[in-house]
DNA sequence: CTCGCTGCAAAAAATTTGCACATTG
DNA sequence: CAATGTGCAAATTTTTTGCAGCGAG
């Protein structure tokens, strides 16, 4: 693997944390040690965690938390739209900046290094994914891609 | 739910067998009682099932086998394109003919009733996926879609 | 007859639940 | 101070592994 596969700037890093914590605050959560902790382990990867993954690293990096509240973070984080379930390696991921509300993601998994990166559906595939649908009355609701192959730095 | 949905014509249901059989013969694995069982199990049913559903209908059906043997079955059926493992709802499920290869499916995933059908990905929606990807450098080997919304029997 | 597959037993891993206590706002 | 959220303990569920014996080809 590549290490800027899931080298992530501190910029980003930053944004991402600042972002989750006001969502928090306007979803009526509390901002607490855990939580901050657990955005803080999402921020900071492009592959996706479980929740031992993430108590791991909470408690590499000094801090202490259960791994049932893991599991309670991530639900709620995945709920208010902060943190995306991916199915084909069952791991959370933090969800980047816009496409928060609609659900509407395209993850794109590289199989030899294990990131994730994640980019807004493009409108035209929507489009032709809906009319097929729709061809059989099916009205949808959510959409959820993933693709496997291989990332740029691994090629 | 409708009971449409979870329906499946004797016909399909055999299809999918004789093919399932067939297949599994072509790739050098024998065709054993257990493997039989849960290939009928994912001939008539639309919803995902887990390994303990499986193992639950052969069994109410007057069968016999062990979840152990329930999870390898899936693995090998997976393996050779005979059944899709569904994100959405972490169950399997039969493929379809034509699919089979290419392991590029569209599943439409009803969130009333539960149940999944599975169509081709159009072409055109095939070619907006990639080439969102494509931009970044990356290069696709499979895809999967999971649609979530409403099917037609339950609008 | 031989190798692949299954079942059983058991371990390991993942997820959920209840409740007392700590913490946030 | 009043919820809300966390940790701990423990139960439950899911998945994996090793091995002896059965059965398909």
């Amino acid at each position: 693997m590549h290490t800027d596969c899931n080298t992530i700037s501190p910029n980003e890093q930053r944004a991402y944390v600042d972002r989750a914590l006001a969502r928090l605050k306007e979803s009526g959560l509390r901002i607490t040690e855990p939580r901050k902790q657990v955005v803080q382990v999402l921020a900071g990867t492009r592959k996706p965690l479980g929740a031992y993954g993430i108590r791991d690293r909470v408690v590499d990096g000094g801090g202490k938390i259960d791994v049932v509240s893991v599991y309670r973070i991530l639900n709620a984080l995945a709920d208010i739209g902060l943190a995306h379930h991916i199915g084909a390696v069952d791991g959370y991921l933090a969800c980047s900046a816009g496409h928060a509300h609609e659900h509407e993601t395209q993850h794109l998994i590289c199989r030899s290094c294990g990131c994730v990166e994640e980019i807004d559906i493009p409108m035209d595939a929507m489009k032709a994914i809906d009319s097929a649908g729709a061809k059989g009355g099916f009205q949808r609701v959510r959409a959820r891609i993933e693709v496997l192959g291989t990332c740029s730095h691994c090629t």
